[in-house]
DNA sequence: GCAAAAGTGTTCGTAGTACACCCATGA
DNA sequence: TCATGGGTGTACTACGAACACTTTTGC
């Protein structure tokens, strides 16, 4: 081991929080930065959207890339996240407070920022369509991009994206998280197509129907309230997420799984 | 957003990899360190096992520790995992440079290490009992600890070592990661050890062995080799791991899962 | 009436579970 | 020959896949 640390050839310092080891000094190695991005990710029109920022600067200018920014001296990257996420974004405060997010993993290759060193953790996030996405007070605009439609993202932006799809597929699985992609009432077509859209697949009405239903608490019915979801046919009952969190049995979709 | 840096609030600054952004000091604020910690299992004697460091100094002076280390300025964290692992364990180098090394998550709290702001990122490993480690050079020494029998770990490696353990038991249910834990050559029971020790459960043998062989490229019959396992009994025929990575469908683990 | 979407019922095959049973070896 | 662990066979059950069918709405 060569680092010079806390844990690695400790000096043997101690002291209040935040004095460093004796013989190590934090501001004599060129640092790391620490920061968040953020794969956020809607259904709309039965395409899967990601909320992406523009770049206005070198490098890639011009080129979409993932919200995020720093994590703050006294902050959790987590709550680094949420706090990049109402800025950048502009979406409601309550939404993002109440917001599931999920982190990914943590992303380190020495050169994937062209500046300097940056270490980023990112994370992934569900919300439903409704919330029109306008620039924070910071001139960001964020904008949802169907995925496919983006060009090429700036960074390891594009991988990182790919990483959150497919973990967000994996999570469908055996999670209730599909109803984060939905309004507070839905249609258990609309949960179907969050699905559909999701795993890139058709399935089986009669037979996600029963899966869903029975899964206790993964869904509630709204008593008597029901709403018309292609302008024709029968209308549908409303549903609302129910207190469930895990799916077992799963809900497996068709194809294979990998690592 | 308040946070001076790259994405935040950019300059317009590019040039050369590695000059900051106009207007940014890497060096003006209180830097992050960014470390790894490891968790490395394997299975003895039906125990779950942990790699663990006996801290010399304060903080948890006394305490058992997460191998670990800083992540040096041109290293990715994989890479850092790697190396510490080497330095720190005494593994062998071709057992540490062909592992398994799985990016757990990473863990930010403000206050996780009282010295100063650490930023860590774990990996999980699974190695097969065989090796003895001995101290690297570091005069560092790693032992198997029995997991429970680790009293009070430093820092929040408790937390993280749960978290391992919880991820490689849902791993073993759809990835083929369990033959890690095993020599290069092994007996289905053993390998159904394995997932006993590591699901605390106990398997039906006849389906758990029909489960195995019926998944192409989880195991490859050893032509005409057998071995004694428990002393008694008829010798096992033995087996290699094979190409399979992915394990479908899965050998779901008796009990339910969580998110 | 027709198309479209919701909702119900039924059949079939596969895969997991729970056993009973035989085989080979050491003490 | 008994205990121990490896290996095979089989019946039962449950759940998912596939698909036919009914219901309710708009045009």
């Amino acid at each position: 081991m060569t680092a010079v640390g806390p844990r690695a050839r400790e000096g043997g310092a101690r002291g209040p929080r935040g004095t460093a080891p004796q013989g190590y000094d934090p501001h004599a190695f060129e640092p790391f930065a620490v920061t968040v991005d953020l794969a956020v990710f809607t259904v709309r029109e039965g395409v899967l959207h990601a909320l992406l920022i523009r770049r206005g600067q070198e490098p890639y200018a011009g080129a979409w890339a993932l919200p995020g920014g720093f994590v703050l001296p006294r902050e959790s990257t987590e709550l680094a996240a949420r706090r990049e996420l109402a800025e950048e974004t502009g979406l409601p405060d309550d939404l993002v407070a109440g917001l599931h997010l999920e982190q990914l993993r943590t992303y380190s290759e020495p050169d994937r920022d062209p500046r300097m060193r940056v270490v980023s953790v990112a994370y992934t996030a569900l919300v439903p369509d409704l919330p029109e996405p306008h620039g924070g007070g910071d001139a960001a605009h964020a904008e949802w991009v169907a995925l496919g439609g983006c060009g090429q993202l700036a960074f390891d932006h594009a991988e990182i994206l790919a990483d959150a799809r497919e973990r967000i597929g994996a999570k469908l699985e055996y999670t209730c998280l599909a109803t984060s992609f939905c309004p507070p009432e839905f249609t258990l077509g609309e949960l179907q197509q969050v699905y559909e859209t999701v795993w890139g697949t058709v399935l089986d009405r009669p037979n996600f129907r029963r899966k869903v239903l029975a899964t206790p608490g993964f869904v509630e019915q709204v008593a008597g309230a029901s709403r018309l979801t292609g302008g024709r046919g029968k209308p549908a009952a409303l549903h609302r997420a129910g207190p469930a969190t895990a799916l077992h049995p799963p809900l497996l979709r068709p194809e294979g799984r990998q690592t």
